[in-house]
DNA sequence: GTCACTGCAAAGGCTTTGCATGTAC
DNA sequence: GTACATGCAAAGCCTTTGCAGTGAC
């Protein structure tokens, strides 16, 4: 492991994955850093954000989009995602827990993770 | 639209889809083809499946594998799919659907798509 | 002073695009 | 003959790797 070093670029990226609600891509940590003066090339964020994967700080999520989205880890819940304008927004979940159980009962399989994503239309995209 | 012409490789590859019960990728298919004397190009499969996901004739999923599986589109179902010998099984689902229901009311959000797939250990690589 | 972090360049994997040629109809 | 389909080369994206230089401790 090693000791850990608290750079600019890491606290900085860690301050606005606690500030941004949404999953967040390479990019936008990238423009983050930035509008905070931090010039951090792109490959210093992607270890940035596996170190902080590995560590399990972050969850990883893969929205379908080619690339990966990554939010502080918090307790189990899932994203509605618009097609129209990207908004994501976070629903709680209650019912994947229970569908779990009967999974490994029934299939014997032992789950470990699970992704779950809805897209369509939000609220305002529907109009 | 155009006409849809029936050339080996969309025949063959259509086979494949319908002879295979897992979701297969790119290269899979274009081994099959191979298998059958018919060396396509890999851009050309590509488009053929392109082609299929665009006619909703499969559906396209995201295993978190970096690349896109394809199968034949069917019921709603959902997949297991083991860390260790990757093999996909597939399961029914009854659960989505009424979770579907109490978020277009609640949330106000028209689904129309999502992803459920399940990580874990198939009963094989569990001992 | 060490060891970890960073920057730069390059490569790797999947997928898409442009254009000329080939082929199903 | 006319579109559409294919092959080839190249590029586009996201991500990872190697290595030398920098900086936190």
């Amino acid at each position: 492991m090693g000791i850990i070093k608290k750079t600019p670029a890491r606290i900085a990226a860690m301050e606005f994955l606690s500030l941004t609600d949404s999953p967040v891509d390479i990019e936008q940590i990238i423009n983050y850093l930035r509008s905070k003066n931090l010039n951090t090339n792109k490959v210093t964020v992607y270890r940035i954000i596996e170190y902080f994967y590995k560590q399990g700080i972050v969850n990883r999520l893969d929205l379908q989009e080619g690339k990966f989205r990554y939010e502080l880890a918090k307790g189990d819940h899932h994203h509605l995602i618009c097609d129209n304008c990207s908004k994501i927004q976070d629903i709680s979940d209650t019912v994947v827990p229970k569908l779990e159980e009967e999974i490994n009962s029934k299939h014997k399989f032992l789950i470990k993770r699970h992704s779950l994503e809805f897209f369509g239309l939000c609220l305002n995209c529907q109009k």
